[in-house]
DNA sequence: ACGCAATCTTATCACTGTCAAGATTGAAAA
DNA sequence: TTTTCAATCTTGACAGTGATAAGATTGCGT
């Protein structure tokens, strides 16, 4: 009889979404299970049916966003076909990505326990990466030289993304230019 | 008459310290100023003539550790007067000092206002590269230039050490030669 | 129609950061 | 020396937190 219905129907997807919504906005310090469950109507041991955890929570929505982030990457992929070109292309929509979510980034990495063997961006950037980096140095490049190279560049992008988000390195009024000219500053 | 006396004489220094340990250990989430009193042996309020908040006292942490960052920094460049080589050995410094305590990087950087124009570590870093990248493309290298490097290779040098903390990316039994081929694998 | 498993609520627990009030002290000022 | 005052510390409280157990409500398969 009364407005709300005793069962949720979707409350897993809104918890995350909302999360996710207020990480953006907030940051997760302040970001408690209690106000988020009382700001989607709903008692606060109610997400408990559906994450073991805080913890647990947590993880679910930084899943969403690397899903997310894996999902730009890949259509970046496909847009640009020139492997010259793909490399760079890949580089810049990383650091966009987190540029574009600032907290996004100090979220993903704040936890003891990150994988990067399995941080599927880097799965999608190393193919390409060596792809690209055998094409510039031909087939002398050894199996060793040819790791060293990649983490290399990995490590440029990812600590680009870094500097980003956070004031004063960057020229932010012409950010694109910005990357493109600092990631092609180095030859590998 | 009793065994503690009122005053603890020096309880801030003590808390920090004692802060940076927990911190070393099992890293800054389950990190409790109330736990950290008692430890000492001091009331849970005691902190708080001292650090105005537990974000207080964190950034007092984050200090103190910039500041060991720092001093590691320059007694490389003390120690090394070999212009050539400084840069290499500054960057294997600042990706060891992370590795050696893996819960800092995390920690120093889990903020929203992290600042990384007074990040003395890069104060000290800057010149450094400047001066290294004049002597190998002389004078020819324009401002603008010159900055894309040189902010290229703080990325590299930063973002590497997010790795070095991490499994899987870099070879552990061999860290310092795995450093020294990685940032040399890229010609800036 | 029945019953079960998923979902949600209520009540409660231990713990957290923080503050106000007051106790204790060292050191400067008289 | 005595007084006084600011710094330091304790006690006791408050609201908010993650989490759990016990029970209410519901949809769904049989």
């Amino acid at each position: 009889m009364s407005g709300k219905p005793y069962h949720h129907g979707n409350l897993k997807r809104e918890f995350i979404e909302k999360g996710l919504k207020y990480i953006d906005r907030y940051g997760v310090e302040s970001l408690s299970m209690r106000k988020l469950a009382e700001s989607i109507g709903v008692s606060s041991a109610a997400p408990y049916a559906h994450f073991a955890n805080k913890d647990a929570f947590l993880s679910a929505i930084r899943e969403y966003i690397t899903d997310s982030l894996s999902d730009a990457l890949r259509s970046e992929l496909e847009a640009c076909q020139d492997p010259t070109k793909v490399m760079l292309m890949l580089g810049r929509r990383y650091v966009l990505f987190f540029y574009e979510n600032p907290l996004y980034f100090q979220f993903l990495f704040t936890r003891k326990d990150i994988d990067f063997i399995s941080y599927e961006p880097f799965l999608l950037f190393r193919p390409v990466a060596e792809e690209f980096l055998k094409g510039l140095h031909g087939k002398q490049l050894s199996g060793e030289s040819l790791r060293c190279k990649t983490t290399a560049m990995w490590a440029l992008v990812h600590g680009l993304a870094q500097f980003a988000l956070i004031g004063g390195v960057l020229d932010k009024n012409n950010l694109e230019q910005e990357i493109n000219s600092i990631l092609c500053a180095v030859e590998v």
